[in-house]
DNA sequence: GTGTACATGTAATCCGTTACATGATTCC
DNA sequence: GGAATCATGTAACGGATTACATGTACAC
C-alpha cells in the first residue's frame, strides 16, 4: 500500500510549529544574540505567557531557521574572549514571521495545564492538610514568579520597539496577581469542606460569590 | 559503548506521565466507563484546568493502565446493543492513584502557552486593528468557555464524592473570569499604544493600577 | 439512505525533554 | 585549584497528535 510519504512527489513544506516562530520572535529584536542568551531570556520572560523550550531545542530551531534562510550566524573570532555563534534575523525571516504574525495560523485557545488544580479535583484521594499545604506552596511560588515579572518589566526599556513586549509583560504580571487571588479562594473553598483545625466553621449561602 | 538501555538489567520502573494519572483519576469516581466517554469528560471539564488528551491517547493510557494492573475492563456482551469496552479502577489502582495523589511528584508550576499573548508579544510586525480583533476573538472564545464551566458545573451533583470536582470546576469559573479581565486590560494597553481610528486620546499616567 | 454520533483502534511522525559530552572562562 | 557559569551540541526516548481504518446505531 502507498503510505502518506511519496519520495517522487514534492512535500508541501509543514508549517513551522509555533516554537519556531517563537524563537524566530527572540531574534526579532534588536541585537545579534547566542542560543545560550535566547534561552535566558526565554526564561525570564518569554515563559510567563507562552514558556521556554529547552536549550537543546533553542539550538536546534536555531539551526532549523538558518536552513530556512530565515536567521543568520557568523562565529564570533579572537576579538571575543570566548567563541560562540550569534544568530540574527534576515530580511526573508523578518518577512515570513511578520506574515505568520499577521495571520490566524496558531491562535488557537491557551492551553492550560495546572498540577495543582488536578491534585485538587482528585481531593478526595488526599489528606485536606496536604491539600492546603500545595495550595500555600503555589501561593509563595506565584509570588515569587510575581516578582520576576515585575524585575522583567522594570528591564523592559521604555522605549517604543519594546511597547508589546511591555504589554505582554503587563498582562503576565496581572495574570500572576489573579492567580494568587485563584489560590486564595480556593484555599477558602477548601476550609469551607474541611474546616482547619481549631476554627470555627461559619454558615454561608453556597459559594462565596464575587457579587 | 554501552547505552543507557542495560538489557541484562532490571528497570526500574518508569515514573507514569501526568497523563496516566488524570485518566486513572477520570477512572476513580463512581461507575464504570469507556474510552469515549472518558474523552467526552474530559473535553467537558478536565480540559479547563489540565488538558484533554487525544481519544487515541486516552485508549492508549488505559491499555497500559490495565497492564499495571490499576484498571479492569470487560467487553460489554449482548446486553446492550454497541459493544464496548468499560473500564473500572482496581484496588491497586486506587492505592497507587491515592499515593500520587498525596505525594508532590508532578506538583510543578502551572504551564501555560497563550498564542494570543504571543501574537501580542510580536505585536511590532503586526497592524494595530489585527491584534484588537485577535483579543475580540479570543474575548468571545473565552465567554463561551465561561458558559461551558458553567454547564459543568451546573451538571457536578451535589454529592459529597464531587466535592473537590466542584472546586476545581469553580476555580476553573473564576479563571476564566479573569481570562476576561486581562484581556479587557490588554485592549485597553493596546488602545493606548495606538488609538482606535475615532478615539480621543486622553491624558493618562501611566499604567492603569488596581490601586 | 444519508449523515452524525458512537466506539475502538493502528501507524507515522514530530515535538520536546533529559541525559550525556565537552570545553572555555571567570570568580573565589 | 575548584566551582559556577558560559556555551554548544548529540543521542535516546517518550509523549502526544494527526491521519487513517473500520464498523455500528440512530435520527431525520
Amino acid at each position: 500500500m502507498p503510505s502518506r510519504q511519496i519520495p517522487s512527489e514534492q512535500e508541501p513544506p509543514r508549517p513551522l510549529p509555533p516554537t519556531a516562530w517563537a524563537v524566530l520572535g527572540l531574534l526579532s529584536f534588536p541585537g545579534e544574540r547566542t542560543g545560550y542568551e535566547l534561552k535566558k531570556w526565554a526564561d525570564a520572560s518569554l515563559r510567563f505567557f507562552y514558556w521556554s523550550p529547552a536549550i537543546s531545542q533553542i539550538y536546534a530551531e536555531l539551526r532549523r531557521l538558518e536552513t530556512l534562510g530565515y536567521a543568520t550566524s557568523r562565529r564570533s573570532g579572537p576579538e571575543e574572549p570566548r567563541t560562540k555563534r550569534r544568530y540574527a534575523i534576515t530580511e526573508a525571516g523578518r518577512a515570513a514571521l511578520a506574515a505568520w504574525a499577521d495571520s490566524t495560523q496558531d491562535v488557537g485557545p491557551p492551553v492550560l495545564k495546572h498540577p495543582l488544580v488536578l491534585r485538587i479535583w482528585l481531593g478526595h484521594l488526599a489528606a485536606p492538610e496536604r491539600l492546603r499545604a500545595l495550595v500555600e506552596e503555589h501561593l509563595a511560588r506565584t509570588e515569587a514568579e510575581l516578582r520576576q515579572v515585575r524585575a522583567a518589566l522594570a528591564r523592559a526599556e521604555d522605549h517604543a520597539e519594546w511597547a508589546h513586549p511591555r504589554i505582554a509583560l503587563r498582562w503576565s504580571e496581572l495574570r500572576e496577581l489573579a492567580e494568587l487571588e485563584l489560590a486564595r479562594a480556593m484555599l477558602a473553598d477548601l476550609d469551607r469542606l474541611a474546616p482547619p483545625r481549631g476554627a470555627i466553621p461559619v454558615s454561608h449561602d453556597g459559594w462565596p460569590g464575587p457579587g
